[in-house]
DNA sequence: CGTTGATGTTTGCGCGAACAACTTTCTACA
DNA sequence: TGTAGAAAGTTGTTCGCGCAAACATCAACG
């Protein structure tokens, strides 16, 4: 038997076909807004935080970018006027990314896009039981392969499930 | 109320976190047994076709990337004898690109621990039912977002499981 | 209070991938 | 049959990102 004809390798080249092909859907709408898809996820992800503003390594952990990506990604943003650096007042080696009023205006220009973007490639494409349960399982596996995903949010412990 | 809170957005998120989570838990194998993420889809797309070959630029379709990025990892993999190109004989432009011996081999000697690797972080996680309801949403997505996702292959579908 | 090690961020460097231009070959059409 | 245009693949160029080293600051400890 061919002994790479497994189902498992079927179940993972599945998900992975459905992230990527997933994301390229929706990066034309970044590109049209002048963003990349890493452009686009530091900035969601800043304005998902409180204030609007997250520590570099924090953004870092939140993105599965390395610290130093970040730090060049915020260089562009900056530059951009998107974002912008300010000093965290209780360690000076620490910064803030903080999102601009510009920021807030490029993501609230394109949320509406995007959104429906989600809808058409994803969400409309279930039903609300079946996309109930398609989440539940996400979180199931989520929650096993990335530990950290909520660094800078909240200090939360950590369980091992032995 | 915040515009950057919606539930569409968290899917989208989860979805991602799960894909590159998962990706960089499988990755320590690949690098043990010296390959790349890239490399590793390279070969195993090669593996599961017809007489372990395919066209370069079938081989580009299948993995998202582009036509150059297959040139220079085939390329690579060449360099390392795990594949070898071979000419069309129907079409002097064509190339084939197909797995050597040594790369049968080293396909085999790292996929006990890769489909280890996918029970330990995937569908071990779920119920059979659960993992079963799980891939047949992912397919009904991948249908949708990756219409030509089966370029070269053109035989059959694969058995819908259940 | 100075030294040592840890932590947060940035820079030097190299690799890998996309884009576009180019070469070769195929196909269509008159 | 000859020409135009399309298609397959490779190469030049550019750029983004990770790794490791460097730099700045903090925390601990004598």
């Amino acid at each position: 038997m061919d002994p790479f004809d497994d189902p498992r390798l079927t179940a993972m080249g599945l998900l992975a076909e459905v992230s990527t092909g997933l994301a390229a859907q929706l990066n034309k709408t970044f590109s049209a807004a002048g963003l990349s898809e890493v452009d686009f996820e530091t900035l969601i992800r800043l304005a998902r935080s409180p204030q609007h503003k997250l520590r570099m390594s924090d953004l870092a952990g939140q993105t599965s970018l390395s610290t130093s990506g970040i730090t060049r990604v915020v260089d562009r943003l900056e530059r951009e006027g998107l974002v912008q650096r300010c000093p965290c007042s209780t360690d000076r080696r620490a910064s803030y990314a903080s999102l601009t009023e510009a920021g807030v205006n490029r993501l609230t220009a394109l949320m509406p896009q995007h959104l429906e973007d989600i809808d058409t490639w994803f969400t409309s494409l279930l039903a609300p039981e079946q996309l109930a349960t398609f989440l539940e399982t996400l979180r199931t596996i989520r929650d096993v392969v990335r530990p950290c995903a909520t660094a800078g949010v909240e200090r939360v412990e950590q369980v091992t499930t032995g």
